[in-house]
DNA sequence: CAGTGGTCTAGACCACTGA
DNA sequence: CAGTGGTCTAGACCACTGA
């Protein structure tokens, strides 16, 4: 009844064009349960089996989750907007206020609920971007989770020369008002210029269960180098964002 | 023989596990063919589906791609460079080089393989971009595919009012010098400030079809607002990336 | 405790690839 | 044409959710 050209399309395909159609024309609105597993084996007479590979479409094209002995939902999208520019304009750590805040509005708190300082070997890829003269220099790692309204939504990996920071509130987990970027001014290594590297991909099973992502839902990778007036990378911090929490934003003159 | 602790992880879980733990120890380097459903039946005594399912596992996080008929392959990652600032300076286009052309080696081309140029209604959105003051009022969509080394990279769908660019090389498929911004700058509306907002998330099916996706592979979407010295938006650009063929770079100081 | 999604089996048939 | 991945069935058992 439902396909007159049922051809070459597999069912499969046919029941997730179905119900995705309904839900861009909203008659399943986000956060409404849609037809599960047991619906769609008898409304499309279907094995089981088939009926979840339908779901997994819109599971994977993040427009559905699953709640285990609960059912299949759609999904909503309200991202935080994250303001690369003037989040780390020296104006706005230079008074004390973290590069954090700036991401979220003033009713909402931008929380860690995972701190590590910790101090390991550079590695490689590490050393070559701090300009260190061997692999084995040690750095300072400043390993964070951040959580909103109880949902993670972004892992920061921080990377400096332990030779640098030995010592300081960098390596306490409360690094003081301004954070990181304060304290490296009063070292004589105020950062001046910044570089962010940005990528995308799905996540792995780590990230996946430490951001509690759904299926379907990407991570963003932000790469961001921080360089002195003199030239010298002095930090270096991998982020990794839920995509469905966040829009970055850069402004910028031609 | 290879799980001493086979309680509490599914199957398919731990035979992904294996498989990834081997492609990151490089048994299987990118491009090498990795065991098939076939094999993973019989080497872990598993029903078809059962494999199926370790093996999407390792498509769904990029780390490899099927092949109908072929087999199942390890991917590769070599991106494109994308830097965000320089590429849209007034010295690159002004001097009647393409924005293009600064995101690739100069040994490769990114050329256009799709293009239309089109009139239609703005749409509420995109009205509300470019300040028209009803959504029904004409802008000049130009939409193109961009193609590096006969591999889609990117759609690109550009949005400018209608009664700016009426009857001027804007409206036609080559821009000519510079591109759209070099004849916008010759009526009098050089953009000279740029605000680009960057998301991802799994693609649709047309879009997977477009550039040509792998299964795990997530878009990154780019929408670019480009606006003259009088703070007025002439230009309104939505990108649809590869994020398999792309690294956005933003330099910036503080 | 009824219903749900998650895992798994042992089969079948198909279109496609590449030697 | 042998082998491959893609689709599909008709069952089974499990852990989890929420009334």
């Amino acid at each position: 009844m439902t396909d007159p050209d049922s051809g070459r399309r597999p069912k499969y395909q046919r029941i997730a064009d179905e119900l995705r159609t309904a839900i861009q024309a909203g008659t399943f609105a986000p956060g409404d349960r849609l037809p599960g597993e047991n619906d769609l084996m008898s409304t499309y007479d279907v094995a089981r089996m088939t009926a979840r590979q339908a779901l997994s479409v819109l599971r994977n094209e993040g427009l559905a989750e699953a709640r285990k002995g609960a059912g299949v939902f759609v999904r909503s999208f309200r991202p935080l907007r994250r303001r690369g520019i003037p989040r780390l304009a020296h104006g706005h750590w230079g008074s004390g206020r973290s590069v954090w805040s700036a991401d979220v509005a003033e009713d909402r708190a931008l929380v860690v609920d995972q701190i590590e300082v910790t101090t390991a070997p550079a590695g490689a890829r590490v050393a070559r971007v701090l300009g260190l003269s061997c692999p084995d220099e040690p750095v300072c790692v400043r390993s964070r989770r951040f959580v909103l309204d109880d949902r993670p939504v972004l892992l920061s990996v921080s990377y400096l020369p332990a030779a640098l920071v030995e010592g300081t509130a960098i390596m306490e987990p409360d690094t003081g008002p301004g954070g990181t970027y304060a304290r490296l001014a009063e070292l004589g290594r105020r950062p001046v210029h910044f570089r962010e590297e940005i990528r995308s991909r799905m996540p792995t099973a780590e990230e996946s269960d430490r951001l509690a992502l759904e299926f379907g839902t990407p991570v963003i990778l932000i790469g961001r180098t921080a360089v002195t007036e003199q030239g010298v990378a002095v930090e270096l911090n991998e982020m990794t964002l839920d995509s469905a929490s966040y829009v970055l934003e850069y402004d910028f003159d031609a």
